[in-house]
RNA sequence: GGCCUCAUAGUUCAAGGGAUAGAACAAGAGUUUCCUAAACUCUAGAUUCAGGUUCGAGUCCUGGUGAGGCUACCA
């Protein structure tokens, strides 16, 4: 790395001319900013002090010796207290020639040495359909774990479905009194919706009741306890705990259906799951380990049976564990999710893509876990992303106020087919191809327009302006490809063929183009080190923004200078393949026109 | 009340303590006998407020204001 010899000759350059040793906090090296010349510029103001000289003899100085002592550097200029260096022209192009595995640009092969990293995501509830916060966590999720396996570690998505609890039996209660045995089929219905429409039919109900109580002058606060339908979901979940036959019967068949519902939209959001744990099933595994713990005292028991965890030495509250009828919580089953997947993988990091409402609930987690004797609670990271809000305000899928994932995808595509219609881009092409092309922008754009935004932030989403297709969005960096892919069709019409060249002249751009070429491997592990998306998005936006800019103005293949124009070509290949690859990350597909 | 986030053009997003705070959308003005105009070029427009640390602060610290979240025997 061109970083890490500039950084070594200015440790030599220091010590040589000023008899001191410097570390690396004290050296900066950054890429230089447009409106100066040069390639890398040096901060010299930390060592102002120990030349004992201006800022811009000191780096006059420092310029001096490192243009006589490195062969990459061919010049420098200097700006204040700022050493612009300038690389030759030959380490770029060297450095272009020598990529010899294109397809692989950026990426890293795992070794032995490497991480095993599991990515949890998705992470859904069984009682409603996906809405479009779930889809900037699929997103995230999917992109993560793409971003860290790129950058060379062993990674393995998983999913816990929540598939148990007390939100499944309302639904599966509403479903019961007022379902007259209707299904995904009779309604012609997806099952996921279905389900949902109980969720909230459940929830109507439930107000109902707590008005009516309110209304005899109950609190309340009680009259929510008290409301007949949440005590019957209560007892729906005991009977579920003990495995009564009816409601497990039914359990299963609702879950079914919101399984089958899932996975359509998975499938259309492209994501994937190496292991799917289902809170059913690690739930026992929590609760046996709780019962383990209040054995051993570091648990209590309250007098109505409840189990609880005393966190006030750090500076928390209690927490509850099991409740008093015996039931699991949410906490519960994390706590056996997190051992069973400990064992399963012996993981040297979990990452949980959860939002940010959950906070709270994962620093208690990894506390928990540790005071039940797991050390390795350590290396659980919580990736706690904003939540999408609308207009006025969080959405809320009990009361019906979501963007539903299905819908917006469907909107997206229609939007999509509508832009290329207009266009007239597509007119020439068989309406299959041409359905697969739209899907691919709809979706194009709908995952750059989350995933760009750095992950903790909260997302505004505004359903009545659409999702752009111009502009810094993923459209505009598809259509990139698409129009590199269309240049490298031309040339091999004219059947020419290319290779990198050297000792030829290039422009500043072209410079520029190769540099971004060559950071790209920098920020593929920069953002496996941040958990970011919106890194590898930028920096895409800034490759495909800096390439439109040079296919404008120069013209490939009427380049009379072979040589030039087979370096042209090369450079639109490779730029081409960091566009394809980059975004591969991101799970956005590329089209070859569009 | 306590704890935790966030605050940058009209809007949506950028900016590892470093140079003149970048883009896009929207607004206005242009570019097509030329490899895809979903492109390119130009104009106008912003760091919530008050202090502090620093050679240097959008970035770090303190306080104020505003927005959101958590503080459930929901998940």
């Amino acid at each position: 790395m061109i970083e890490l010899i500039l950084a070594e000759k200015l440790k030599m350059a220091v010590q040589e001319l000023y008899q001191q040793q410097i570390d690396d906090k004290q050296i900066q090296i950054q890429e230089t900013k447009k409106e100066f010349d040069g390639d890398f510029t040096i901060v010299v103001f930390p060592f102002v002090r120990l030349a004992k000289k201006s800022p811009e003899q000191t780096a006059q100085q420092i310029g001096d010796f490192l243009l006589h002592s490195t062969e990459e550097i061919s010049d420098f200029n200097v700006v204040k207290g700022f050493l612009n260096l300038v690389i030759s022209s030959d380490f770029w192009l060297t450095y272009l020639k020598n990529q010899e595995n294109i397809k692989k640009i950026g990426f890293k092969e795992p070794t032995s040495e490497s991480q095993t990293i599991l990515v949890e995501y998705s992470s859904p509830n069984t009682n409603k359909p996906l809405h479009l916060g779930h889809i900037r966590n699929n997103l995230l999720g999917y992109s993560v774990a793409k971003i860290l396996k790129a950058a060379g570690n062993k990674v393995y998505k998983t999913n816990i479905v929540n598939d148990r609890g007390i939100h499944i039996c309302k639904s599966m209660l509403a479903w019961q009194k007022w379902g007259n045995n209707i299904t995904p089929e009779s309604a012609n219905k997806k099952g996921d919706h279905l389900v949902g429409d109980y969720y909230v039919l459940f929830d109507k109900e439930y107000k109902k009741e707590i008005n009516a109580l309110v209304a005899t002058g109950m609190d309340e606060d009680i009259a929510k306890k008290e409301a007949p339908l949440l005590k019957e979901a209560q007892e729906m979940l005991r009977k579920w705990e003990a495995e009564d036959s009816e409601v497990r019967e039914l359990w299963k068949t609702m879950n079914d259906w919101v399984y089958k519902g899932f996975d359509v939209t998975y499938k259309k959001l492209g994501v994937d799951f190496d292991k799917i744990y289902y809170e059913s099933d690690t739930f026992k595994l929590g609760k046996t380990e709780v019962m383990r713990s209040l054995k051993e005292n570091t648990l209590y028991q309250k007098e109505d049976n409840s189990v609880w965890a005393d966190l006030t030495n750090e500076g928390l509250d209690h927490k509850l564990l099991l409740r008093s009828d015996g039931t699991a919580v949410y906490m519960t089953q994390d706590i056996g999710t997190a051992i069973l997947r400990h064992n399963d993988y012996k993981f040297n990091n979990h990452v949980y893509v959860v939002g940010n409402e959950q906070d709270y609930h994962f620093k208690v987690l990894k506390i928990l876990l540790k005071k039940l004797g797991y050390n390795w609670a350590d290396n659980l990271f919580h990736l706690s992303y904003g939540m999408v809000e609308l207009p006025e305000g969080k959405m809320k899928s009990r009361e019906g106020k979501v963007v539903d994932a299905d819908d917006l995808i469907d909107k997206m595509v229609k939007t999509a087919t509508e832009m290329s219609k207009e266009l007239g881009k597509l007119n020439e092409m068989d309406a299959n191809e041409a359905e697969k092309i739209n899907y691919t922008t709809a979706l194009g754009a709908l995952k750059y327009f989350i995933l760009k935004v750095d992950p903790r932030k909260t997302i505004l989403f505004n359903p009545k302006e659409s999702i752009d297709f111009n502009g810094n969005t993923g459209p505009f960096i598809q259509y990139t490809y698409a129009r590199i892919q269309s240049l490298l069709r031309k040339a091999k019409e004219q059947n020419i063929s290319y290779s990198a060249k050297l000792n030829i002249d290039i422009t500043d751009k072209e410079k520029n183009l190769i540099k971004l070429i060559y950071k790209f491997e920098q920020v593929v592990q920069e953002a496996a080190q941040k958990y970011s998306p919106a890194l590898i998005s930028n920096f895409t936006y800034e490759l495909a923004r800096e390439f439109n800019q040079f296919y404008h103005d120069t013209k490939v293949l009427v380049e009379s200078d072979n040589n030039k124009k087979e370096f042209k070509l090369t450079l639109s290949d490779t730029i081409g393949q960091v566009i394809k690859n980059a975004f591969s990350l991101l799970g956005i597909d590329v089209p070859n026109r569009m």
